[in-house]
DNA sequence: CGGAATCCAGCCTGATACTG
DNA sequence: CAGTATCAGGCTGGATTCCG
């Protein structure tokens, strides 16, 4: 990480503003919403309501703010058919579904090692539990 | 997603404990600080505070967290070696290892797509712009 | 239907101070 | 050195209401 930019030593390294970068996208993909609605626009282009019951639970609020937010960034693409009722339909541009592809591998990965880490998860909280019944 | 377990079509589809769990690793991983420790301790085993001053930027007490929630998923051992003054420290398992993997590629994709992601907010905050400009 | 605006509770984070 | 405890502030996310 840190290219080798002008950042002084006795700031911290992470400052540099691709690291903040990496940084922000990372917390985007983490965020509660965000894969879910990527990956329920992986099968197919969707209504901002079919959206919403699509993915289920996230209010409308959140869904705005998360489709604003990909759409800011060139992941999803919004398109507005002046009709009425209004009609907006939002699908993923190619550049989201090239993230889909590292996202769905770090996916992968957690499925696959889930019962690893529930069972360190078990081990330490048992390991936990004794300690301060001491 | 959402293996075949017995959840009620009236509740939501990601109350599903999987998807929970994969959705709180992808937090994890999104959140601040665990990358950049993780990245840490990629390359050597380190002690708390050789830690502290290598991610630059910490608290004691989120290094403390990170730490704490890494090693209660098998990602980080801790060893601690009674001596005064105390000396621990911290390592990355191989869970932690494999985990690196999936992740840097999103890193990776990251730093790739930088330019284009940064082209498309630029546009996009134009437009936001002179949308209400007028 | 597809939002925007507002309000509010809760969590996350960081700073600080104290302990073994 | 390696933490724990406490407190304050900001941001996140949800509910509600209103508009085009």
């Amino acid at each position: 990480m840190t290219a080798p930019s002008d950042h002084p030593p006795s700031d911290h390294p992470h400052a540099n503003p691709d690291c903040r970068a990496v940084s922000e996208l990372l917390s985007r993909v983490g965020d509660k919403w965000t894969v879910l609605v990527v990956e329920a626009l992986a099968e197919e282009t969707l209504r901002f309501n079919e959206l919403k019951r699509h993915v289920g639970g996230i209010s409308q609020q959140m869904l705005t703010r998360t489709l604003r937010a990909l759409e800011r960034d060139g992941m999803v693409a919004r398109t507005v058919h002046p009709t009425i009722p209004p009609r907006v339909e939002y699908a993923l541009t190619d550049l989201g579904r090239s993230l889909a592809e590292p996202v769905m591998a770090l996916v992968g990965w957690t499925f696959a090692n889930l019962p690893t880490i529930h069972a360190h998860r078990e081990t330490f909280d048992r390991a936990q539990d004794e300690a301060e019944a001491a």
